[in-house]
DNA sequence: CGCCAATATTTAACATGTTAATATAATAGT
DNA sequence: ACTATTATATTAACATGTTAAATATTGGCG
């Protein structure tokens, strides 16, 4: 599956004589984690410069996106919703609160809770920095093609599903002797 | 693809509650950045207790393993080769350098360059990690299936194939039925 | 030769990722 | 009721992502 046949490139001019750990780490860049982060990067490419003229961050964008679709929200649920980590979305929430866009509340119900919701000027700057994306991302549809777009969607999340429950040692044992781990593993690290 | 019309009017009931906040975020986690995002964490939820352990992060295992394979390099090519960014990787280094994980010279033809190799003991410390890496990749593999992860590895790369060339504005307009990015903000992609 | 554009690397500044620790508030058990 | 536990943010500390600017050095050109 991995062929690559043929050096990176050639251009490199001695590779480790050492005995041991050289030959199988050829690979490394074609890694899933690697594969993943330079989609991703790929697509992220097109999209930041556009928001950065908005004065926004990918990740605020995210936030002010997610808050459009509800009348308000708690931060964990918004933090899941936007798949961002409670630090981070504290953080962002603040910068956002203190510049307008979003309003902050704590629930009668349960002191602990703070409901956010997303203000006028907050929606309003979805709106116009909504458009510039949505336009990107049409184009990419038509590049990559939508039933294609659609099937990678659905292998991502398949593997996340996948991989929803951890990895322990029992897994490994089963995995990495001999039998059956031998029709897919080659090795590559990561 | 993104339906869901404008809640402008604010006539739905709060979703707050506990996990009720769901129906109307989905499509927005659908989009394709945050599918990538999603499944990339997926996977290196599993990687990164074990690095973390032997006291690496990931970016700096990156930089480790891709010196495993080249005698040396210079920074600008590692930089490529573990697709860290060039401010980024001069961090990792300057802290790998001064945990004698790798050794720095300087190029004697052009005295801009620097010369990157791995030490000793980088490479015990690769050797320890990646035995552990390599037996949680197999076992991703096992649970994903060595084809369907090869076909999605096929997928991601023909997507960056498809979205080197910049999104222009010509290319916008011939994306959508009626593209005009300044004149429509309603929903958007993500 | 000397000036200047280009390249390689680093620094700076700000935002986020990641893990751990910290307040605060609600809840379960006894 | 009282305490241990759990849940909800937030803060802290460090590493990286991202863009812009600074440095150093090279090579081109008049």
């Amino acid at each position: 599956m991995d062929k690559e046949s043929g050096p990176e490139g050639g251009q490199e001019k001695k590779v480790a004589a050492r005995a041991g750990s050289r030959a199988r780490l050829r690979d490394f860049s074609r890694s899933l984690p690697m594969s993943l982060l330079k989609a991703r990067e790929a697509v992220m490419r097109h999209f930041r410069p556009g928001l950065l003229r908005f004065g926004i961050t990918e990740q605020q964008w995210r936030v002010l996106r997610a808050l459009t679709t509800v009348e308000s929200i708690e931060v964990m649920a918004l933090a899941e919703a936007t798949f961002l980590l409670p630090p981070s979305l504290s953080r962002i929430l603040k910068d956002l609160d203190e510049r307008g866009l979003v309003n902050r509340r704590t629930s009668q119900e349960d002191m602990r809770r703070g409901i956010i919701s997303i203000s006028e000027e907050g929606r309003q700057l979805i709106d116009l920095a909504g458009a510039h994306s949505e336009a990107i991302y049409a184009e990419i549809t038509r590049r990559y093609g939508a039933a294609q777009l659609a099937a990678l969607q659905a292998m991502l999340r398949e593997l996340e599903t996948v991989l929803a429950n951890p990895i322990g040692v029992d897994d490994l044992s089963s995995a990495d002797g001999e039998g059956q781990a031998s029709t897919n593993a080659k090795r590559m690290g990561d």
